[in-house]
DNA sequence: ACAAACAGAAGTGCATACAGTTTGCGCATT
DNA sequence: AATGCGCAAACTGTATGCACTTCTGTTTGT
């Protein structure tokens, strides 16, 4: 649980420190390593990545830009928890981007995109045939990378993937419920066929469903965690 | 030119120094006051604002992880200046989330809502009359913010005003164009007619068409002004 | 017994100090 | 004249220090 991260300290100046404490951070919070709500001192996080209290600080406005952390004026930075409302608009907004994503995809990726895309998830039929949760979480990840990059617009793929990031905490139990992972594949199925197709509007829908099944889930599972102030 | 920024240093600690100047730097730039690929010193800015380089130096941290500004290590943060395919994929993404807002907002605005747009939207037409470009602009960004507040949803809201904020400094001049104040509120007065008529699909069309006739106008002005490095 | 008050500890906010890196300029060399 | 070198100035990255705020546990008054 106490894992110490270990940020590697080379001797020349880099000048990423804050950076490597923002991944860092980042994947505690992410990881599920620190809940919502759990108080990030700057000194103690300090001394755990053997720094100072600076780069920890200037880490931390970052992850506050990044909606990660809540910094109050005077007091500890808090891991973010926010409001089923909030939570919900995440998820909503989240369902809007990846449509988009999809149908873009369908309109605009190469052949050797679709062929990638198809490939990956054939391949990944075994996972769910087998079983496993944690190959199937990576394996979903890279899909719906794919999707974010196949739209070719750099600037949506930001904005989901910082999304998706934000989103992390809150969804981290999806693939525990009985048949998701089955569930899963299908509706990956028809996301790849509709692009595959062309067919834009097929596309949005299918990852627009997709993914708001998978916020229900989480919502759900969220709700049913106690989330500690 | 070199207006100095006022910010309000009270005796007591209210613990938002930091916060007070990524709005200060924020507004230089998207005022224009520093334009993409302006250096910004740390040394500089923190003589100007009155302050040590430490919270200089987390605003840029803050605004970096805004994409308004850039920073290579140990080199100046430069205001960003995206690249031309950037720029687009920005307008592109601007286009879909306003899309979106306002077939949200034609499902989901309250009475009071819409009533509200409309008259801003009818008021409008004496700026237009009169030809006050930066009134124009003023009306247009309330305008379009209620489009975004309508849809309720607070992480799209989010998402979509800081987008714009990225955009703002590529798209100054949008309202100089010959014809363009009456042809804007012509567009928008298809998004409002479509909003009033609870036609989500059309005012999805008419946000985005909108949003992407303001972005070929920005991006030919662009492209035609000089981007120094 | 309970609540308000207080003192010490712990933690944040900002300034300053110093070390390492980049940059710009003068000078020597070709 | 153009190019490469080296040094000094300027700037960034990080550590540290101090003032102020918040928190916590205890004491005091009712």
């Amino acid at each position: 649980m106490d894992k110490v991260i270990d940020i590697v300290r080379e001797l020349v100046r880099t000048g990423d420190t804050v950076e490597q404490l923002v991944r860092a951070i980042s994947d505690l919070i992410i990881s599920g390593d620190l809940q919502p709500g759990a108080k990030l001192d700057e000194g103690g996080l300090a001394g755990r990545f053997q720094v100072s209290r600076t780069p920890v600080r200037e880490a931390l406005r970052q992850l506050c830009a990044m909606g990660l952390v809540e910094r109050p004026p005077n007091r500890s930075a808090v891991v973010t928890n926010v409001s089923g409302d909030f939570l919900s608009s995440m998820f909503e907004a989240m369902a809007e981007l990846e449509a988009i994503c999809a149908r873009l995809s369908a309109e605009r990726m190469t052949a050797q995109e679709r062929e990638e895309l198809e490939r990956l998830h054939r391949e990944s039929f075994d996972i769910v045939k087998a079983g496993a949760s944690e190959d199937y979480a990576a394996f979903n990840t890279e899909f719906h990378n794919r999707l974010y990059s196949g739209a070719h617009n750099a600037h949506i793929q930001e904005t989901v993937l910082q999304t998706r990031a934000r989103l992390a905490p809150f969804r981290r139990a999806q693939f525990r419920l009985e048949g998701r992972l089955q569930h899963s594949w299908d509706e990956h199925d028809g996301i790849v066929r509709a692009i595959l197709n062309r067919d834009g509007a097929a596309a949005s829908c299918a990852a627009y469903s997709h993914v708001s099944i998978v916020g229900d889930a989480s919502r759900t599972f969220a709700s049913s965690t106690a989330t500690r102030t």
